[in-house]
DNA sequence: AACCCTGTTATCGA
DNA sequence: TTCGATAACAGGGT
């Protein structure tokens, strides 16, 4: 379920392990989210390495390891991290495994459309990560940026615009439709077509969701608050939390949408 | 059994 | 050039 906030929980899972050793345990040799990491050389880079730090960058993580080593995980629609005791055995979709002092990171995805890769780099970060852009709850994310990139892409779905995750890292499917439904934009329009003042609404609202849902979801797994769509969107027959009439779904942007006629304009 | 899915990428065509 | 639609990936849930 890996969203901006998601992800952030997931990281959070591997970052409390912050210090111990780690040596590769696991890696399946088939899974396609593996294709990008050669298993050889994960395990002489890692070889008993003290996981150092952990980030997250929209959807993406990036963990180092001793002096210049860094996993990057992407968790597709499917994966999850976690932590085991050392005796735990792995299950069907577990497909990393790294072996600590006193826990175990599991990387799991079944369907596999997550990614792990290796990097060996110089200096702090490898340059593409420290290159990526601003992410929305960034300070550097300011409304400069964000009319620049509404310039950009004028006749866009607004749902498929959200979407760019070269603009809007780390947001998805459900928190696009969150700030359309809570900026009362509706997801079919095109970008040129905003005014001021609902450009100025998707850019608050925008950093709001994406703020909220940091802190409840990214934070502890708590849902979101009541009022939001989030928790009426996969209801079948859910009623817009604003309005109290139906909600409707349709594909939009080529993703499933979930919003509300009375409510958005 | 048919159809759905919180993601990304390649390809085709308007 | 820009954008949208579609399919593919691989498996589980309804």
């Amino acid at each position: 379920m890996p969203e901006l906030a998601e992800v952030a929980f997931h990281a959070s899972k591997w970052k409390a392990a912050v210090g111990q050793r780690f040596r590769l345990d696991w890696i399946s040799p088939k899974a396609r989210c593996c294709r990008h990491c050669d298993a050889d050389t994960l395990r002489s880079a890692l070889d008993d390495s003290v996981l150092k730090a952990g980030y997250t960058h929209g959807k993406r993580m990036l963990f180092s390891f001793g002096d210049r080593s860094y996993l990057e995980i992407h968790l597709g629609m499917t994966g999850s991290l976690r932590r085991e005791n050392l005796d735990y055995e792995r299950v069907k979709h577990d497909h990393l495994v790294l072996r600590g002092e006193r826990t175990l990171l599991v990387f799991q995805d079944s369907r596999q459309f997550g990614k792990v890769a290796f990097h060996r780099t110089e200096g702090d970060l490898p340059a593409w990560w420290r290159e990526l852009p601003p992410q929305p709850h960034d300070e550097q994310f300011t409304p400069e940026r964000f009319e620049e990139i509404l310039s950009r892409s004028p006749r866009s779905v607004l749902k498929a615009f959200l979407l760019k995750q070269e603009y809007f890292p780390g947001v998805g499917n459900w928190m696009a439709d969150e700030i359309l439904w809570q900026a009362r934009v509706r997801p079919s329009r095109k970008v040129e077509s905003l005014s001021k003042k609902e450009s100025d609404a998707l850019f608050e609202k925008l950093r709001f969701v994406c703020a909220e849902a940091i802190r409840t979801i990214g934070g502890d797994y708590s849902d979101p608050p009541e009022t939001w769509l989030f928790q009426h969107r996969w209801k079948d027959g859910g009623d817009c939390p604003a309005t109290g009439k139906p909600l409707v779904r349709e594909t939009i942007g080529g993703r499933t949408t979930c919003w509300s006629p009375a409510w958005q304009r």
